[in-house]
DNA sequence: TATTAAAAGAAAATAATTATCCTTTAAGGG
DNA sequence: CCCTTAAAGGATAATTATTTTCTTTTAATA
């Protein structure tokens, strides 16, 4: 298990114990939901309050710390902030999948088009995997 | 006012004063949250129930006669089901726009790369309206 | 090692959504 | 047009999700 505590301290987070745990968690499993952290974060503390779960993760997400994925036609999951990249979605076993797409001309021709700032780009592509088609 | 009777009937829905005004809201305002709705609702319909409003929105997703869109940092809003197409969205302002973007070479590329068979393809852009930059 | 602001945990409160139950009504057949 | 009936609406309760409050514990630092 690697030590977080620096970069939850970059991010300006008390390294506590509760979420060292939760940073080695979402770096094992990548994308994760409110209900199966908590699930997990259990079985390492025997007493942690939900209430403890929602506040690190909303102060995460504040800190920039984490980010939330919202899914379509599914509960949101979580994962540690990297560097911008789109999602891979089977809507059958619900794998979460990183994918790197260049969406830079789309942004600048729309940007353009729309006189629009585009700050963040969101895209996912939902469907079958290899494994449940 | 449009009437939408034979819409609905085409999905499968009865045609009540509730559903058309809201699907006359929806048509008129394009995207719109639970709240919002509820609120324009209750101007036409003096004693009218937050449950039917939730009831009405799950059985008109169900019946594909309108989608969620879920949008990231805000509330969902909800919309008339159309061709596929992504959104802009104004951070300051809420301002939600329909745009069309061609992803078929992205969505090709990432079905071969990952095995995967994309069904759907979400992409909403997010920042900054003329208006509001 | 002492200090202190922040975090954890427990529990209550609030918000969001769904279910229940009874009344009303849209739709279709006669 | 009436009748019939399954479905929908409204009121309210129940459930689920999330946040707040308050007290105790602890990470950070000096
Ligand atoms: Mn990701
Ligand atoms: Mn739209
Ligand atoms: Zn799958
Ligand atoms: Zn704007």
């Amino acid at each position: 298990m690697i030590n977080y505590t620096n970069n939850l301290r970059e991010h300006n987070l008390k390294a506590t114990p509760q979420r060292l745990a939760i940073t080695d968690i979402l770096y094992t499993k990548g994308h994760i939901s409110v209900e199966v952290l908590y699930e997990m974060m259990q079985k390492k503390f025997y007493s942690i309050s939900l209430a403890t779960i929602y506040k690190n993760i909303n102060l995460m997400i504040e800190n920039s710390f984490i980010q939330e994925v919202k899914i379509p036609n599914a509960k949101s999951v979580y994962e540690l902030t990297k560097e911008e990249h789109s999602h891979l979605v089977c809507q059958k076993c619900n794998e979460v999948l990183d994918i790197k797409i260049d969406l830079d001309s789309i942004v600048t021709k729309t940007s353009d088009a729309y006189h629009f700032n585009i700050k963040n780009s969101n895209l996912i592509l939902s469907g079958l995997c290899q494994n449940c088609q």
